[in-house]
DNA sequence: AAGGCCACCTGCTTGC
DNA sequence: TGCAAGCAGGTGGCCT
C-alpha cells in the first residue's frame, strides 16, 4: 500500500516531529524487523542509542534518518513494506500486537515514542552505511547531501525528484523488452510507483498495461510518466491513499485519496470517463485494473502478457 | 545478463 | 461451524 505519496507523507511527518531529538533507548519487539541490519539486533540497538536524528530523506519508497549529521557513521534506513507505519506519540501508550520496534526519543519539545508498527512484517529498519551518488546530486528529498544508503544505491530516482533525468529514463524504458506496467513497477528504472499508482497512471494516459516498452509511441510513454507524476502529486496533496487504515501518517491518520481512484479496486464500477465497466485482471500473481474501453490493446500480438513472453 | 518468478509474512474475506 | 483457499503486495534473491 505505501507507495511514494504515502511514504512522503510519513517522511514529512518525521521531519516535522522527530528531528533534533535523541534516541534514548531502543526496544526491539521482533528481531526480524531488523533482518536487513548487518550486525543483528544488539548491534542495531547499540548503533542507534545516543544518536540524534538530524534529517529525514526519501527516495522512492525508502526513507532514511540522518544521525548526528554524520552519514559516515551510518543512517537509519526504513522501508514500510506493505503495511508498515511510523507513529510518533506521547510516551504513555503500551505497544500494540504489531509494534515491531519502539524508539524512545528525548529532546526539544519533550519526550516522544517513535513506533514502527507493521502487521505483515515486510517492512524493516537498519542502520546502514552510505555511498556517494554517481551524479553528485542530493540522494533524495529532505537533504542536500549527495549520498544514499548502500542498500538504496540500485534504486532509481523517483518522478518527484528534481534531479531525475527524464530523457535518460525514457531511453532506459525504451531499451527494455517488457510491458509498460512491469517497467513502471521496476524500482531500478524509476522508483516510487506501486500497483495502485501504476494502474491510475495508465488509465489517465489511456494505455494498456501490456503495451510493449520498446514500441510504445513516444507521446504515449511521455503521457504515462506525466500521468504517474501527476497522480502521485495529487495523492500527496490529499495525504495519501488508504483503504483499510493500514496506511496512516505519523499521527495515525488516513489519507483521502482512495475516493479519487479511477480504476484501482473499482472492478464492476463504470469508468468515470466513458461508462464502460472497469475490469480486474490477473497480473504477476496480483491484480491489474483498467477500463476495457479507454485502455484497449492495439493488437493482441503487440501485447506483452502477464507472464512476460510476447505471443 | 536482462527479465521473470517466487518466498517471505499476517489477517481478513470468501467459499464449500 | 470450521477449515481451506484466496487475496492484499514490495522486495531480494534466484533461476533461466
Amino acid at each position: 500500500m505505501p507507495e511514494l505519496p504515502e511514504v512522503e507523507t510519513v517522511r514529512a511527518g518525521l521531519a516535522r516531529q522527530v528531528l533534533g531529538r535523541t534516541v534514548e533507548s531502543v526496544e526491539l519487539r521482533r528481531d526480524s524487523a531488523v533482518r536487513r541490519h548487518d550486525g543483528g539486533p544488539a548491534d542495531f540497538e547499540a548503533r542507534l542509542t545516543g544518536r540524534t536524528l538530524t534529517a529525514a530523506v526519501r527516495r522512492g519508497k525508502y526513507t532514511w534518518l540522518l544521525l548526528d549529521d554524520d552519514p559516515d557513521r551510518g543512517v537509519l534506513l526504513t522501508h514500510l513494506g506493505m503495511s508498515g507505519q511510523m507513529l510518533v506519540q506521547p510516551p504513555e501508550p503500551p505497544p500494540t500486537p504489531h509494534t515491531r520496534a519502539r524508539l524512545a526519543l528525548t529532546g526539544p519539545g519533550g519526550d516522544v515514542l517513535l513506533d514502527f508498527v507493521d502487521q505483515r512484517t515486510f517492512g524493516s529498519l537498519a542502520v546502514v552505511p552510505v555511498a556517494p551518488t554517481p551524479d553528485g546530486a542530493p540522494g533524495g528529498q529532505g537533504s542536500a547531501l549527495p549520498v544514499v544508503p548502500v542498500p538504496v544505491a540500485h534504486i532509481a530516482r523517483d518522478l518527484l525528484d528534481p534531479h531525475l533525468d527524464r530523457a535518460a529514463l525514457e531511453a532506459a524504458v525504451r531499451r527494455r523488452r517488457t510491458g509498460i506496467k512491469r517497467a513502471l513497477l521496476d524500482q531500478t528504472l524509476v522508483s516510487g510507483v506501486g500497483n495502485i499508482y501504476a494502474d491510475e497512471a495508465l488509465w489517465r494516459a489511456r494505455v494498456h498495461w501490456a503495451s510493449p516498452t520498446a514500441t510504445l509511441r513516444r507521446s504515449r510513454l511521455v503521457a504515462v510518466l506525466d500521468s504517474a507524476e501527476e497522480v502521485m502529486r495529487e495523492a500527496l496533496s490529499a495525504g495519501g491513499t488508504s483503504f483499510d487504515a493500514l496506511y496512516v501518517n505519523v499521527n495515525g491518520q488516513s489519507g483521502y485519496f482512495d475516493r479519487a481512484l479511477a480504476v484501482y479496486g473499482q472492478a464492476g464500477r463504470p469508468c468515470r470517463r466513458c461508462g464502460a465497466v472497469v475490469v480486474r485482471e490477473p497480473f504477476m500473481n496480483r491484480s491489474s485494473y483498467r477500463c476495457p474501453q479507454c485502455q484497449r490493446a492495439p493488437r493482441a500480438a503487440r501485447l506483452v502478457p502477464p507472464g512476460g513472453r510476447v505471443l
